[in-house]
RNA sequence: GGGCGGUUAGCUCAGCUUGGUUAGAGCGCCUGCCUUACAAGCAGGAGGUCGCAGGUUCGAGUCCUGCACUGCCCA
């Protein structure tokens, strides 16, 4: 890399330049570390982004923000594992397919099962790797000699491993029962896969004659209310609440169902709620969870009366082969015209609808697998309650453990192809079911050949669950696994809370039980005080939601999602990157705004000319340094304390380091962000590099000597600043600190140089309050010469009154500095206040006036005066009544109090002068 | 119905954990500058009763209670 850095900062060309270098370079591969290491270790697990996705603004601020702390780590000497993968997204992927086929007018039944898979690894070889692609774009310093598929055979016979033995332990079981059913996906789904919508319904109320009446001779009926009536086909009861006086005299008495003239019980039951509707209601067994559980509780039969589409079966009478909206229609009308239907009341109800397809959820009896989720959530809880696994921010501990506390048995069946198939298969003779980690000959039982596999396949997150130690070699012994798990940190946004991150943890938890990490490692990493290495993770960072910039939800329906590969088009990485830091506050949800990237891509082309600056410098001076900068070393070690600037910028440069390594030690990347970014702009380039122009320009002929030293300071700041950035703007750092070593650098890539870390003996206090000081100058003689309305062009002469003789001696060796930045042509030092002058200023520790002949805007300038007098004397109102306030000056910390007193005198002092100012001002104002 | 969060400048957001002296930033806006690193820039400026009402405290943007509006999660 030359010095001679274009003209203009164009990220483009830079960053993929970068990307790829890094990536041939396997800069990020991490070899399994040997017996005997003693560095500390940070592992971190790739969220898999499914294999149909493309890269959306979620992704993009995940993976900043895990990107940013795994540089971070890797500077600090962390052997730093990044793992990548994608998950093979069951119900998504068959989604994409199914509908590729659809063009070709197939369905994949046409296919079968084979053929349609095999289509499935085509279409995934094709465009599965989008998003890995795209992350590369990102700069993500992933491991990938490591990338993995959950399909890979490695991780499916993991899979096949942990269903087995989690059958085995009686964890996993089969039964018939009532499941969320997707009509168009034609599966089961989860409870976490159905999403509740509010909409406007209907409430029905349909009467049931009563059968076989006591003596009385009037028919007898019972209502109930429904809002499904459609399912009143597969009614086996009627339920009615013991505690309700309305229907006693009906226990143990027979309905007649109408339509289907069924004779169906009156049972007593909790169900029944007196409240609601009626308070009388029917129970489809076979449609309904709760009516489900009921029926188990009285011996009801189930009478399922619609097929795997949704449609009424031949159990549902005439009615059969009806969409199961056109039959509620039908049943409705008839219900009317036979005077059963004797309410109808408008009624919010909650509707699930399939996560996927949006599709209306169907309550399905069937068979499926379930886990047994307690057992294994006990163990979830108690590693989160004992903090062995702690979550940032808070408040979603308590989210994960409400759930987790409530949890239900969890159905892992999906009716899909595509997937891992479960490891069972069923004997045709004799229906014995047989599970296990390869294809059996025969039945165990019976001795029969024929044998057949299960056809479902499971749930994905049952998978991707397990990656955590499965990507580690799992379930060999593996070196890996003794070093990198539990993995270090895992970062997530808070939707899959519950699908992905609280299975890792129940999984976790369940099979690497008595795992131990390498003590070595685990003591080098700073966990040595951690118990449980079973735990898939030591912490959880929750992540926020990116909505865009009117604070909504990015959806496609909606039309707002921000494309972040748009947006680097146009503002490169890394000022889409430094976006997303900025304004990650943990627990805010991000109002991604261009604005802002535009903001940032001007901070990425300031610290491009800055370095122009630099080289333009170096070169000029022909300066070389002895070694090389400080690229190995933690801090600044070559630095000259010349100047008040020198020291100034030093100190300042360390506490900044030590904000920003505390600020990313707890996440808060918007604080790191923001602290190097105004260090950088607003301390090295507005002031630090103004001030050392003069001794970096050197007459002909000269001793070099001084502007060689103030080139060391600056090249060697400007790689620490360079670090310290580099996490969070990857690729612009690293084109400007490998021009630094033109092309020769002390190490393959700034991303393997040295994180900075304060070095407390470079603050410096009195360099920071001299120098703000001096700022304070400058700045009120720039406010006075726009005030007066000096022209940019022309130097004026001030006066000075600077009482307190350390003051004026730091100004007076800083003159050419304030001559410089506020264009003043001399300075003359006076012995008296001149606060009484127009076109003066005076703070507490000095007055400043510019003797400029233009005459003073005497009305603007009072009322500025009066405006300021105002605060102040707001303020020193307050201030008096706290400093003669008993309680306050008894009870206050010293500190405070001593700062208020010193702020009194300052008032004071002020408050005098600007009277006088303003006396003076009026009176010519008067003349 | 249960739970959680938000409300601070025209806009988008920090600051609240641990109360303390004068509430910050970016963008936008106004004024003046092409001062050879940078007009994607420089210098200066205007702009806020911190959602409302109580309470605790010597002291509240910050802690507590209630309310309003708003968003999310769970049922």
């Amino acid at each position: 890399m030359p010095h001679d850095l274009p003209k203009s900062y164009e990220p483009g060309a830079i960053e993929t330049r970068w990307a790829d270098y890094w990536i041939n370079e396997k800069l990020f591969s991490v070899p399994t570390p040997p017996e005997g290491e003693t560095r500390p270790v940070f592992t971190l697990l790739l969220p898999p982004p499914n294999v149909t996705g493309r890269l959306h603004m979620g992704h993009m601020l995940n993976q900043t923000q895990m990107d940013i702390i795994v540089r971070w780590h890797r500077m600090r000497g962390f052997i730093t594992l990044w793992l990548p993968g994608t998950d093979h997204a069951g119900i998504a992927t068959q989604m994409m397919v199914e509908r590729d086929l659809a063009k070709e007018g197939k369905k994949r039944r046409d296919l079968g099962r084979e053929k349609f898979i095999e289509r499935v690894w085509e279409w995934k070889k094709l465009y599965g790797g989008a998003i890995l692609d795209q992350m590369k774009r990102l700069g993500a310093s992933v491991d990938w000699d490591r990338e993995y598929f959950t399909m890979d055979e490695n991780l499916s016979r993991a899979v096949r491993e942990v269903f087995v033995r989690l059958y085995e332990e009686g964890l996993i079981y089969r039964g018939k029962y009532i499941v969320n059913w997707c009509p168009r996906c034609e599966t089961a789904i989860s409870d976490l896969e159905v999403k509740h919508e509010e909409v406007a319904g209907k409430l029905w109320e349909i009467c049931y004659p009563v059968i076989g009446g006591s003596s009385s001779e009037k028919p007898e009926f019972i209502t109930v209310a429904t809002t499904r009536p459609e399912t009143m086909l597969g009614d086996t009861a009627i339920a009615v609440n013991a505690k309700d006086e309305r229907y006693t005299h009906l226990h143990g008495r027979k309905v007649l169902l109408p339509l289907m003239n069924r004779e169906i019980p009156i049972i007593v039951d909790e169900l029944a709620q007196p409240e609601f509707g009626t308070g009388a209601v029917k129970v489809t067994p076979a449609h309904d969870p709760n009516d489900f559980q009921a029926g188990k509780r009285h011996n009801l039969p189930e009478i399922d009366v619609m097929d795997e589409h949704a449609r009424m079966n031949q159990n549902a009478g005439p009615y059969a082969g009806l969409d199961r909206y056109e039959a509620r229609k039908r049943v409705l009308a008839d219900l009317q015209e036979q005077g059963f239907l004797v309410g109808e009341k408008d009624h919010t109800l909650s509707l699930g609808k399939c996560e996927r397809c949006g599709t209306v959820v169907e309550p399905r009896l069937s068979e499926q697998w379930f886990i047994k989720i307690k057992p294994l959530a006990d163990r979830a809880i108690e590693a989160v309650e004992s903090g062995e696994i702690t979550i940032v921010p808070e408040n979603y501990r308590q989210v994960y453990l409400n759930w987790m506390n409530n949890i239900y048995d969890w159905c892992i069946s999906r009716q899909l192809w595509w997937g891992h198939r479960i490891p069972a298969w069923t004997c045709d003779d004799c229906k014995e079911v047989i599970v296990a980690r390869e294809a059996p000959a025969k039945c165990p039982k019976c001795g029969s050949t024929k044998l057949e596999q299960v056809s479902d396949v499971l749930d994905t997150w049952f998978s991707s669950g397990l990656l955590p130690f499965t990507t580690l070699g799992w379930p060999e012994k593996t070196r890996d696994l003794e070093v990198f798990y539990p993995n270090t940190l895992l970062i997530t946004g808070f939707d899959i809370l519950f699908f992905w991150l609280a299975r890792m943890i129940m999984f976790g938890c369940h099979f690497m039980q008595g795992h131990q990490q390498d003590p070595a490692i685990k003591k080098a990493s700073g966990l040595a005080d951690r118990k449980n290495d079973s735990v898939p993770f030591r912490q959880v960072y929750i992540h926020a939601l990116v909505r865009d910039a009117d604070r909504q939800k990015m959806s496609k329906t909606k039309g707002n999602v921000i494309d972040p590969l748009e947006i680097i088009e146009r503002f490169g990485t890394d000022a889409t990157r430094f976006t997303l830091a900025a304004m990650a506050a943990p627990g805010t949800d991000i109002a991604f705004s261009e604005s802002r990237t535009e903001g940032y891509r001007a901070f990425a082309n300031k610290i491009w000319n800055a370095a122009r600056f630099m080289f333009m410098n170096v070169d000029r001076i022909g300066f070389v340094w002895g070694q090389s900068p400080g690229s190995s070393n933690h801090g600044i070690e070559q630095f000259h304390l010349q100047a008040l600037e020198d020291r100034w910028i030093l100190s300042r440069f360390n506490r900044v380091t030590a904000e920003v390594n505390d600020a990313l030690a707890s996440y808060r990347f918007h604080e790191a962000a923001n602290r190097i970014y105004d260090f950088f702009w607003g301390e090295f380039c507005d002031w630090y590099l103004e001030l050392i122009k003069p001794r970096l320009n050197f007459e002909e002929g000269a001793d070099k000597s001084q502007a060689i030293a103030a080139c060391t300071n600056l090249v060697n700041l400007f790689d620490a600043a360079l670090r310290l950035l580099h996490p969070v703007m990857p690729f612009i750092t690293e084109e400007i600190w490998q021009a630094i070593y033109e092309g020769n650098p002390p190490l393959k890539s700034i991303a393997l140089a040295a994180y900075p870390q304060a070095d407390e003996r470079q603050y410096d206090l009195n360099a920071e309050t001299e120098m703000a000081i001096l700022q304070d100058l400058i700045v009120n003689v720039r406010n006075l010469r726009a005030e007066l309305k000096v022209e940019q062009k022309v130097k004026v002469p001030i006066e000075l009154f600077a009482p307190d003789p350390t003051i004026r001696a730091m100004i007076e060796q800083n003159r050419g500095a304030v001559e410089r930045l506020a264009n003043v042509e001399r300075i003359t030092f006076v012995g008296g206040s001149l606060s009484k002058h127009a076109g003066a200023r005076s703070t507490a520790r000095f007055d400043v006036h510019v003797i400029y002949e233009r005459k003073v805007d005497v009305a603007a300038e009072s009322e500025r005066l009066r405006k300021e007098l105002d605060k102040l004397e707001k303020e020193f109102a307050n201030n008096q009544r706290q400093l003669s306030n008993e309680q306050f000056l008894a009870k206050a910390p010293e500190k405070v109090v001593e700062g208020l007193r010193r702020r009194a005198q300052e008032l004071t002092l002020l408050r005098e002068k600007m009277k006088q100012q303003l006396d003076e001002l009026t009176g010519i104002g008067t003349k």
